[in-house]
DNA sequence: TCCGCCTCTAATGTATACATACGCGTCAGG
DNA sequence: CCTGACGCGTATGTATACATTAGAGGCGGA
């Protein structure tokens, strides 16, 4: 593998992780010294991540990892909302029913997965390989383009959120209402199952953030 | 200016004035000889062209300039559609009306620039000032992102289409009733008007390059 | 004492030399 | 004649030395 590519799969997961938060400066000869490469590699991936938005070049202080506080996940949500209800819509349309057909089979199940910890993995893999299915029965290579452009920083938002059982149950049934309409061909409701979806998970990450630190929300104290 | 934004302006250019069609490839030896400097600053600007979607890595081929089909240009007014509807909706809601205001005042006049092949510069640039007034009246940095990263794509896809008189007529006509809805604070007008124009300027580019190639088509010859 | 300039320093920006890997052409064997 | 393997050549990938610029801190003058 190319250094810049393992340099740039390091930085990117340090960042999800919040090993380093919002405003840590990234100097290139550090971050080289680091990883033991040069700093060719360094500045390449640097660059990746700037144009992901994970970085921002901060006049007089370099590049700093990109905030993302209340209103920017909020911003976040409102896109998401845009972008994958349409998906959403496109997919219902396109009707490939054999792949969500067995999605649906494994979403009717999936709250089994949710008793067991260990089981847990096993269920995001599952959400993981729904978004694949949904990305290429979108079909539209912008559309996904926007919405991969997007899943980073919803990462790095959900570890915010203490996911806990009542909501990945409500979230699984949510999951399983957008796989039916898909498999139904239900453009309209797999479009608003998907709003349904985005909005209760940033209700969640809200919640979960005004119950952790309450001094973090921006609402107007009206 | 640094050698690197030189380097990626004048490759964006000439990108999109079609001087490299889509297909070409790109070496970075032949890129520094040709602008005069070396691989380090032509490499950071084809990993930013490469990030705007402009070049792709073709495995086994290198570098080329993307492709940009009928197809892709359906689905690059789809995805405009759905976040620029979005974005006229917000600015509606939001009322910056002092700006607006006076933009309406502009495209209500706007039909005698088109009159004066002079003036059209001065058209294409009050349409300029209407989408960076919308970028940020939307105020919303993951969408206009999202719209921002279409543009490139949008002026390629434009040099496609013959503007005639009478489309520049009507189009001035669309944006009018854009602006008349953000001012009136319709944001379901607003949405929908951008629509409409949107699948106008479409249906004008779709048409032209019907005309100029008919071969280019791939609709399907049921 | 405060403001402004100058200098030093530490960062990024650039050039280039070197390493490496992959594709293409050619040759030989089946 | 076709196929596969080997080697050459030209690309990109990496390291590093050098250039340049921008920021911080100190010093001097008002």
């Amino acid at each position: 593998m190319r250094a810049s590519d393992t340099a740039y799969a390091a930085l990117r997961d340090d960042i999800l992780q919040w090993k380093y938060p919002p405003g840590t400066a990234f100097a290139e000869v550090e971050q080289a010294t680091r990883l033991s490469i040069s700093r060719t590699p360094i500045r390449e991936a640097f660059a990746r991540l700037t144009a992901e938005g994970l970085l921002v070049a901060l006049p007089g202080r370099g590049l700093v990892v990109s905030d993302l506080s209340r209103d920017t996940i909020v911003e976040l949500f409102e896109l998401r909302v845009v972008l994958e209800s349409e998906a959403a819509r496109l997919v219902a349309l396109r009707r490939d029913r054999d792949t969500f057909e067995r999605l649906r089979e494994e979403f009717a199940v999936a709250t089994e997965l949710l008793d067991n910890d260990d089981d847990l993995a096993a269920y995001y893999a599952l959400v993981g390989r729904l978004d694949t299915a949904m990305d290429a029965a979108a079909d539209s290579s912008f559309l996904v383009a926007a919405i991969r452009q997007l899943r980073p920083h919803l990462v790095r938002a959900r570890r915010l959120a203490r996911d806990n059982h009542a909501r990945l149950v409500a979230a699984a049934a949510e999951h399983l209402t957008i796989v039916e309409a898909i498999v139904d061909g239900d453009a309209q409701l797999a479009a608003d199952a998907t709003a349904v979806h985005l909005k209760k998970s940033l209700k969640n990450i809200l919640d979960s953030m005004d119950a952790s630190s309450p001094s973090m929300q921006s609402r107007h104290e009206s």
